[in-house]
DNA sequence: TAAAAATACTCCATAGGTATTTTAT
DNA sequence: ATAAAATACCTATGGAGTATTTTTA
């Protein structure tokens, strides 16, 4: 699983494959694949296609949320990063929730 | 930026390229590589290289705690979303855990 | 001399594109 | 007729390997 696949999930949820796909500039077949293959290596299915309609199954949902925040958690990390490179501390609120976070996660 | 560098780049900081290539089973020059990669990504050095010897910088030492949180998070996402697909809600310690990181994170 | 990182290629796996088919509006 | 997902096939980007160089211990 890399962060490319969840990047692609999330946008493919809230609309069809086609959509989808012209918002992340690649063309339809690409992302029917990505999704694809992330169900094959979950071994679970994330959406029920039911006459060329698609729509989230329950393991699809709890990926979905989850995922959005695993992306999030990326961006910050990014950012918590090049903070750092910079010099600068950079005690944004973000920056803090994420330490918060993690102290807490490591902690349970 | 991938789960990929980050998988690569948390092996890689407690040893020399070298031995980190080993235990990912790949070549010494494409793990350099991707490391490489990951700094220009991020904009950002990871490593100093001085003689031949490589240290994390202080921005490395940021990314990796929290490379190696994100990883492990990836990997309780696929054993819930899994879980929710095999039926059984699945109650663990780790899963409760991370659900209620979720929701801290969410709330601040 | 040995050991480790970097450089310069070569190769190939696979991400992504194009064309087409299928199916349900 | 239209629209959307899937299938088949092709292309090409870039991940990974091999060989070599550089540098330091």
């Amino acid at each position: 699983m890399e962060l490319r696949h969840l990047r692609y999930f999330v946008v493919a949820e809230e609309l069809n494959f086609c959509r989808a796909a012209e918002r992340l500039r690649i063309a339809q077949p690409p992302l029917s694949v990505q999704i694809r293959h992330l169900e094959e290596e979950l071994g679970v299915q994330l959406f029920y296609r039911v006459k060329r309609r698609i729509t989230l199954s329950p393991a699809g949902e709890v990926l979905f949320s989850q995922a959005r925040r695993l992306l999030r958690e990326a961006e910050q990390i990014a950012d918590q990063v090049r903070e750092a490179a910079s010099g600068k501390p950079g005690r944004s609120r973000l920056a803090l929730s994420v330490l918060r976070c993690t102290t807490f996660c490591q902690v349970h």
